[in-house]
DNA sequence: TAGGCCATCTGGTCCT
DNA sequence: AGGACCAGATGGCCTA
């Protein structure tokens, strides 16, 4: 079980919740949050937080017409204290993050994709996903290829054959080196929106390739 | 200004 | 009981 002091040192909260030991309930809400700032209600979320602290307060009667909290109290769990509402969101926060670090790591391995409109624009969650779909995808179709052969990295010629598939679709890859890029039109079976012009897969057939591979090895090692 | 993307808050549900 | 996970709601930021 972890103390609420190390759980506060991990998270950080012990900036934002008041210092009295004896009160582990309150908390600096009343701040207007901004992002970054923790554990702060947004301004409308410390609104409808005070307003429902205050009508906790208020000992109503229960009737049937009522939608008050008092009334609605006796069919829900009462809500979450100040400070297991606090906690789990910060336990929330640190899952989003960790997930987003997870993304962070795919955006790394998939080959760096450039995208003629947003050129310096890092990659969204819904197309690193993609992406990396692909790029198993394409190593996958490269392994099976190169199941009967003793080298498992393919060589240069073996681009040749290099396709990106995606639901019963193949995309081949530009065999000429000096301009492997997908089209727009090649890609707009996946990305229909218009976001992607052109894609470079230039990495995945740089040497660099091997390195992915090697990445990818245990993964696809299931799969022939 | 609308739309896309994202972070955060929140309540519900499941699990330990 | 409390944590993990999830999805909906909300609002901020940015770009076309």
């Amino acid at each position: 079980m972890i103390e609420f002091g190390e759980l506060s040192e991990r998270l950080g909260l012990m900036a934002s919740f008041t210092t009295d030991p004896n009160n582990n309930s309150e908390c600096s809400s009343e701040k207007n949050s901004k992002r970054g700032e923790k554990y702060s209600l947004r301004p409308r979320s410390a609104k409808k937080r005070h307003a429902e602290d205050d009508s906790e307060e208020i000992i109503s009667i229960p009737s049937k017409s009522s939608k008050s909290k008092t009334s609605r109290a006796k069919q829900k769990p009462a809500p979450l204290s100040k400070y297991r509402r606090k906690t789990a969101n910060a336990r929330e926060r640190t899952r989003m993050k960790e997930i987003n670090q997870a993304f962070e790591t795919l955006r790394k391995v998939v080959p760096q994709m450039t995208i003629s409109h947003q050129a310096n624009e890092k990659l969204t969650k819904i197309m690193t996903l993609r992406l990396a779909m692909k790029y198993i995808s394409t190593l996958s179709s490269v392994l099976s290829q190169e199941g009967d052969q003793q080298d498992l990295l393919p060589s240069a010629s073996d681009f040749d054959s290099l396709w990106l598939e995606s639901d019963g679709e193949s995309l081949p890859l530009d065999s000429d080196f000096s301009d492997h890029s997908l089209t727009h039109t090649d890609f707009s079976i996946d990305f229909p929106d218009d976001s992607l012009t052109s894609v470079d897969f230039s990495s995945a057939l740089s040497p660099d390739f091997s390195h992915h591979l090697r990445q990818f090895d245990p993964l696809l090692s299931g799969f022939s």
